[in-house]
DNA sequence: CCAGGGATCCGG
DNA sequence: CGGATCCCTGGG
């Protein structure tokens, strides 16, 4: 079963993204999955966003990542190969959800923040508890904690083979790299001046535009 | 701005 | 063990 995207009336291209296209380190990944579609197929629903705002962590010398002092119980996704899910709960109250990226014991990821809503808005609505409106549909998806709500991911997606039929990415649009803003990252006390966070420039769906923005 | 919330990590 | 911290969010 194959599934169509339009968007400003144009035919998105479907093509599932592939095991080789998440091998790459996280800062390249970062980068290039800025305009990708995140799929996700549930009973009778497929949600379906664009990736607008992503975090590259866990490269050499990121005192911030998860994996900086090495293989623990939660962070042990980071550590395997490329294209799989690095799911985990935080502050109490919400799910953050990583894409691995690089080669196996490489301990690296890309936290993604923020998507634009797609397909299945209506359920993301629900699940939010947003009341539906033109303004809200900014809020149902504008963070890593929100994303994971609105799309329903939680700790049982851990470890999800992003090659396999239930979640996935596809290609999207072609995004040049004059669209991509560049910043630090958000929330974090260590390594803060690393500009390691990505977003689509002029794009109402990214979580926070008051941060010092970097030359791309 | 700030408090809630629970898992995780680290030092004693 | 306790206490600090945390890739956050929603409500002033």
């Amino acid at each position: 079963m194959d599934i169509e995207i339009f968007k400003n009336d144009c035919l998105i291209s479907s093509k599932k993204l592939d095991k080789l296209f998440y091998r790459k380190n996280a800062l390249h990944l970062a980068k290039s999955l800025i305009g990708k579609i995140f799929v996700k197929k549930e009973k009778d629903e497929i949600l379906g966003g664009m990736i607008v705002e992503t975090e590259a962590y866990g490269l050499e010398g990121d005192l911030s990542a998860h994996s900086n002092k090495g293989k623990t119980k939660r962070n042990a996704p980071m550590f395997e190969e490329g294209g799989i899910l690095y799911v985990y709960f935080t502050y109490g109250s919400c799910y953050c959800a990583n894409i691995v990226s690089g080669p196996k014991d490489s301990g690296e990821a890309v936290l993604i923040r923020a998507v634009e809503p797609l397909l299945g808005i209506e359920k993301m609505f629900e699940r939010r508890k947003l009341e539906k409106n033109e303004k809200n549909i900014y809020k149902l998806c504008s963070g890593p904690g929100k994303f994971c709500e609105a799309f329903g991911i939680d700790l049982s997606y851990n470890y999800e083979d992003l090659t396999q039929e239930q979640i996935y990415l596809i290609e999207g649009r072609k995004i040049s790299n004059q669209e991509i803003g560049v910043s630090a990252r958000i929330g974090i006390s260590k390594s803060k001046d690393f500009p390691w966070r990505f977003f689509l420039k002029n794009n109402k769906f990214v979580s926070k535009n008051k941060v010092v923005v970097y030359e791309n």
